[in-house]
This record gives structure tokens, sequence and C-alpha cells, in this order.
DNA sequence: AATGAATGAGCGTTCATTCAT
DNA sequence: TATGAATGAACGCTCATTCAT
């Protein structure tokens, strides 16, 4: 057991080293030299853990999706209506870029960079289906306009990414107050008027 | 005049070539000698015309917010209300990126890099006093909410990437009634109801 | 003795499974780590058994000798004439490279890098008793012309190495037939005339 | 000239480095850092002239090819009867290996390592027509024992490689009078008797 | 002004070997 | 006896930059 969670520690010592270099310095400005340095362990090692450096990518970005999910739809929001389910998912997923500015980064990075050497992204499908059910159901019963999805989606996740964005490089320190007004202009944008 | 058009050219070429050749291969897949290549001219003749790398990068972001600026603000819309303008700058500029993708994805890759190896930013001010100006205009004649600026701008910027990003990647294909359609969810957002 | 067994056998599959392996991908193309893995054991277990890779090399070098020189001077051969037990040393010879290609390979890979990193042939004496002293006794009991040793080993080792290696290259296919043939060139190249 | 000159110099200085290194370290111990330093030139350099080491491998190939056949088929040779030619082409064959002994490594080397990671031979073909039209005519004309070519060619060729082999390890020096012999008896066992 | 040969630090990756368990 | 995680030197190769011409 110890040996089991020593393992897994040395697998996520690499993971995470490799976001938050990625937070510092990039992508490209992440070699696997740096990574293996700054998580104690030997480059070589790092082969063990993950076929390539792209792997370490490709995992990362995994984990970052689940979490993005997770903040969007977390149980506490099923019973309430459909306005503060869509309030607290967006300010959710927004707080959470903000808490963990390196998840932001690598996203950006990672949907910016489709050609970068040796990141050959596979599995581009974005799990489109729990947010467009989630806005066609808005729609369906009355609260959204009607519309595509995707204009709705460029809306409100564009928002979101520019807010933290702005949020971390330092150009404005947004609060929760401020999060909520952004909220609140999407949302009379979007709903039925 | 002959010599100094055909160095202009040459800068030009070395420019035009090197956004390019980002839209196809990114930032960090485009090597010098590969500009070289493609502009016609020897490596060694590009540092007699950029100190480095990374002042072409540098130029290159002048250039696109040139650009920028120019579609969202377009002298033909000085006489027109305060909507309309909001509406034509909003769309140009969208517009501008789906019709110029070298410059949205340069964009993106040189905003959420910002650390890549020999690019370091150094004036990173956004001019925003002209769109900051025009924003609280809207709310002092009264077409606009009354609230901070960059609570405005995180929705109209991030709305604006989002779609053309969306465009490009191929996720869907925005038409030009689909942009007005997001620029009217972003316009009921922000309007004084 | 179950385990003693079971240590030979492990010993024994170490051997064969690196000549397999190197008969697919050459000596250079055939890491400890593969040969582990195809030989159901861990890495760190070729080393309890070799002490290290140049040991397994040398240890097949001198397997694959010892059924050199049995195929070539098999006991059913001692009542023949001189005549019948070339024909049938040599066409023996030819045949065991033929039916075990990863032997060849070992062989030539073997003898043409003399320096391997890692390989460095102490001792690479050739037993040239056995094969000089049956030569010897053809020139002395008037079958083959006199002449030195090295001057028939040439011949006659050179044509089994090539002909071996052109059919296992595929380069072309030598039936029985064919490399009777091929003794008689030699035979009738070194016989007493 | 002296620019074109200089070129040509270290282009055929790596070449030359590269062939001394195989012949002393082997196709695999020779890095293509060790070929930098004893060129006298940077790795990077290296890469100006050559796509990679295989093309170096290629390229030594190919230059060691057309030194063969030179050998074997000098001008010197048109107008004498085929036996004198026979023996000529044999043994300046055999003396440019033995005199070229990293020509003879090389090739070596290369034959028995098709495998080696990074070198895939794409033009395997060997000019066999020359060779092939030359035994032909011997047997055409009454010289040869009517047989395959290839049969022919194991002998020949196998007794080449191995008595040139013998000869730079070390383990018999051939004279010229050696050879002669050798050839002796090849020419005795392929003759019409 | 223009060239392109030359550089060398740095990259991602491999692999023989060790050693704590 | 057996494991396989861990090591780190070494590999082939890239590329921003320099400089003699």
């Amino acid at each position: 057991m110890n040996v089991q969670s020593e393992t897994a520690d040395k697998r996520k010592a690499i993971l995470e080293t490799t976001l938050e270099l990625i937070r510092q310095y990039g992508l490209q400005g992440t070699p696997i030299s740096l990574i293996a340095k700054n998580a104690n362990v030997a480059a070589g090692t790092i082969y063990h853990y993950f076929q390539n450096k792209e792997a370490i990518i490709t995992e990362l970005h995994n984990v970052i999706r689940e979490e993005m999910l997770a903040e969007m739809f977390t149980e506490k929001n099923e019973g309430k209506d459909f306005r503060s389910q869509f309030f607290s998912g967006w300010t959710n997923l927004c707080r959470y870029f903000i808490a963990n500015p390196g998840s932001l980064i690598f996203i950006q990075q990672y949907n910016s960079a489709p050609h970068f050497k040796g990141i050959k992204k596979k599995n581009n499908k974005i799990p489109v289906d729990k947010f467009s059910e989630f806005f066609q159901s808005g729609m369906d019963n009355g609260y959204l306009k009607k519309m595509e999805y995707n204009l709705v989606a460029s809306v409100v996740f564009g928002a979101i990414m520019a807010t933290a964005k702005y949020h971390i490089t330092g150009r404005f320190d947004y609060t929760d107050q401020d999060l909520c007004k952004i909220a609140t202009i999407i949302w009379d944008g979007i709903k039925l008027q």
C-alpha cells in the first residue's frame, strides 16, 4: 500500500508539476528535463509512467475536462430552478479557472496550438451533450430564447474564458459580485424576454 | 525608391509568410528557416529586418491589433446610432477573424503563451481607451446598463473570440445571420432594459 | 530439482528469446527490456543469470559455435570416405544456417561488429583445430591439393556464409541439389586434380 | 572556387571520418557527436550536408559499391582472355577490401544489419547484371561449367569477403600469391573441366 | 543589402544497469 | 530468487542566431 501510494504519488507529482510549469512557462517552455527536475525524478522515470510528452498533455487535458464538467454540473444544483443552475454553473466554472490558473492556461494553449509538434489531438470531441442538453431544456421549458445551441455556447463559454483570462493576467480583479454581474448580462441576453 | 520598395516588400513578405505559417503550423511550429524558405529570402536576411524572432512576433501583434481596431471603428459607422455601431463593430471584428484565421490563431497563441521561450511580452497594455470610451458613452447616453467596462469587455470580446474559433475549427459554420443573432444576445444582455 | 529445472528453463528462455529477437531486430535492436518481456521475466531477473548483455551475447556465440561444429562433424560421417565427409559436412552446416536463420544473422552481426558498445570480444580464437585437422588429413592422404589451411577455409566457409545469407535474405532459394552443386564447385577446386 | 572546394571538403571529411569511425567502432558505435568531433565540425553542421544519419550511411554504401564495381571491371581487363579477367577481377576486389578495411567492415555491417534502428534499406537491389553477364558469357563461351549464376556467386563473393575478413582481423596474412592460389581454387571449381 | 554555412545548446527519448523490496 | 521502478548518460536531431563573404 505504501508502495502503491508512492507510485501513485510519483505519477501524480509528474502531472501536477507539469501543469504548474505549463502555467509558468507554457506548453513549449516546459521541457521534460524541467518536469523531471521539479518533480524530483529522473527524466527516464517519466517514461515509466507516460509513453511520451504527448501522453502527459493528453492526460492533463482529460483531467481538467473532468474537473470543468464537475464544476458546472455539481450535484448541489440538481434541485434548483433553471436560472439558478445557470448562474451557479457559470460562476463555478469561472471561479474554477480563477482558482486554477494552470487549468485555464493549459486549456487555452492546448486549444490554440493545434499543430504543436508532437501533440496530435486525437479525441477532440467536445462532450457537448451535457451542455447542449441543459440549454435545450431551458429553451423547451420557456426559460431561454429559441436558438441554435452553438450561438449560446459562443457567448457563455467565450465569456468564461475571457473573464478568467483577464483576471489571471491581472488586467482586472473580478470579485464574486462581478462574476454575478457578468452572468446577469449573459442571462439577460439569452433568457426569453 | 525601387530599392526602398523592394526593401519594404521583403519586410512585408517576411511578416506575411510568418503569419501564414503560424496559421498552418502554430507559433512553435514555425522556425526561422521555414519563414526564410517560404519568403524567398536567406535566413540571415531576416535578421536585417528584425532583431530576432520575437521582434517579428511583436510586430505581427501590433499589425493585427491595428487591423482589429480598424474593423471595429470603421469610419462608415461614425454617424450611426449607438446600437448600429455596436452591431456593425461586433460583427465586423468577428468577420475579420473568420476571414483572417491567421490573425485569430496568432492572437490566441500569442495571448495564451505568455512565456514562450524568447517571447517576452513587454508592452501588454491593451488600448482600452477606444473601446472603453465607446461603451462608456453608451452608458452615459442611456443605451447601456451602468457597469464596469471590464464586465462588458469579457462578454463582448470573449464571444468574438469563441465564435470565430468555433467557426475556424469547423465546429460550427456561423452565417452572417448567426453572427447577428449572437450580437443580439449580447446587446440584450448589456442594453438598458 | 524442480527449482533447478525451472532455473535452467528461465536461463534457456532468455537465450532463446534473445536469439529470436536478434533474428528479427538485430543485435542493436534488441534491448534488455524486450528480451525480458518476450521471455516472461523481469528485466532484473536477467541479471541474475547473466552478468550483463555482453554475457548473453557471448554465451549465444558459444552455443552456436558448438552447434556448428556438431553439424559439420556428426558421428554419422565417421566411417565415410573423405569426399563424402566433406560433402555432408559442408551441406549440413549450410542447411543448419538455412534452418536456423537466427544463428546465421547472429554470427554475421557478431563477427562484423567487433566494437559494438559493451561488447568486447575477448576470446576470438577460432577452434581451428578440428577443421584444419580434417583438411590436413585430406592433403596428407592425397585427396586435396597441398596448400595452406587458411586458403581452403576462405573458400569453404565463405561460400557457406554467402549461400545461407543469399537464401535467407530471399535473393535465391537454394535447393538441396543446389547446395550439392556448390559443394561440387568447391570440391573440384580443392581436390587433387 | 575556394569556397566550393572547402564545402566539398567538409562533406567529404564527414564521409571519410564516418567510414573510419565505423571501421573502428562499428555502425552503432559511431554517434553523430563523434563524427562531428573527428571531422572538426559542429554536430549541427552534419545536418547541413546530410538529411540524417541514415543518409550518410546510404551515401557511403553507394560510394563503396561504385568502388567495388570499378575494381572488378577495370578498363585494363577489357582485352584480356576470360580466365585472366576472372583472376584480376577477383584479386582486385579482394585487394581493395584488404587495402580499405573500412569498406569491408562497412559492407558487412550494412548487409548484416537489416534492422538497425533508423536504417531502412530502400534500394537494396544488387547490380547483378554486370557480374551475372560476365559469368554467363563465360558459360556461353565454354570457359565455365553450365550452372545457375547464383551458385557461382556464392562461392566467388563468399570467398572474397571471407578472405579479406580473415586478413583484416589478423587471422592470416594473405600475400598476393595466396590470393592467386585462392582464385585458382575457385577457378578450378567453376571452369569447364 | 544579402547570403547560407556554421554553430552548439537544448530537445524528446532510449536503454543497460542497479537496488530496495 | 525474482521483481520492476528508478536512474542518468547518451543518442539523433532541431533551430535561433552569428558571421565571413
